[in-house]
DNA sequence: ATGCTAACCTGATGGC
DNA sequence: TGCCATCAGGTTAGCA
């Protein structure tokens, strides 16, 4: 589940099923799902075994759960297609499952509640994403994994710097939508997301950043928290069962997307049909109307 | 140093 | 029915 909204529910998830149990034992099903941990599949399984989780957090894309009793923290991306799903053991296995975490309190009385006799299962169909344990950045209160130091913080968090962000964006000799998806300059902001907000905010994604003024970025910032918190009220947004929650239901956002996905669709402002242009690989959609392209260079 | 492309995967879909 | 090309919500190594 791509992008922050989708990854929040997922944490939201495991921090009610997940946080507090103590795992029993790990099965890494296919090697690339933990090739992000360098040790290997056996590692991984070893370290973790016998340790309690803590609290699950997230930073942009990233999800972590703490390993309670030792610096290090799991840390999952989900890439294109990964699922973290809670799951009865004796459900049948899933076709792309990857990765299985059992707990010590399953099978067993309810001691809690609804999620014993369940395990945590890592599915992933394309294989991008992953799981993988880290070492914690000395001092950061959230357990930060030191890989992801470099992942900037998101717009939902309260220490977001926007006028830091806002300057970066002056410096940078780049284009409006290629900054969005630099988790390096805001994190957690996908493709959906990107071309959602420049639609409210009515920007091309050509835009150069360095033409963008203090109160459009302050436009541009607070309409990407607007779609991200629409989105999340809403459990997320699902084309297909790729995205689903731990308990792999869909949220339903995709029915109020405005740009994304719209192709020759009238734009819900001016009724201009909403355009798509292949751009970096994929698709950028926008209405050529309320969203001008910028001069040429 | 920075910006950009290609590559990493599997599966669904549509045209011929 | 099959084959091929295209597309899909992400990240990153490596090149210019």
């Amino acid at each position: 589940m791509p992008e922050l909204p989708e990854v929040e529910v997922v944490r939201r998830g495991l921090r009610r099923w997940v946080s507090g149990r103590t795992v029993a034992f790990v099965e890494v099903l296919h090697p690339r799902a933990v090739r992000r941990h360098p040790a290997g599949a056996a590692d991984f399984a070893a370290r973790l075994t016998g340790h309690r989780i803590g609290e699950a957090r997230r930073r942009g894309k990233y999800l972590w759960l703490p390993v309670e009793g030792a610096d290090l923290a799991v840390l999952a991306h989900l890439g294109m297609s990964g699922q973290l799903l809670v799951q009865p053991q004796d459900m049948p296995d899933e076709k792309h499952l990857r990765i299985r975490i059992g707990f010590t309190d399953s099978p067993g009385p309810a001691a809690l509640g609804e999620a014993a006799g369940t395990e945590l299962r890592f599915v992933d169909q394309r294989t991008f994403g992953g799981l993988s344990l880290h070492g914690t950045v000395p001092g950061a209160e959230d357990g930060l994994p030191d890989v992801i130091a470099h992942i900037a913080r998101d717009p939902l968090d309260p220490a977001f710097d926007d006028a830091a962000f806002h300057d970066a964006l002056r410096r940078r000799r780049t284009t409006v939508k290629r900054a969005l998806l630099d988790q390096s300059l805001i994190s957690g902001v996908g493709n959906i997301y990107a071309d959602e907000a420049l639609w409210r905010t009515r920007l091309h994604y050509e835009r150069p950043t360095a033409t963008l003024t203090r109160p459009r970025t302050a436009e541009l910032l607070a309409h990407i928290r607007e779609v991200m918190t629409d989105a999340l009220a809403a459990g997320g947004t699902s084309f297909d069962s790729l995205y689903v929650n731990v308990n792999g239901e869909s949220g339903y956002f995709s029915r109020s997307l405005d740009a994304y996905g719209r192709e020759d669709e009238p734009c819900r402002r001016c009724g201009t049909p909403i355009r798509r242009r292949p751009w970096m690989n994929r698709s950028s959609y926008f209405c050529p109307r309320c969203q001008r392209p910028p001069r040429p260079r």
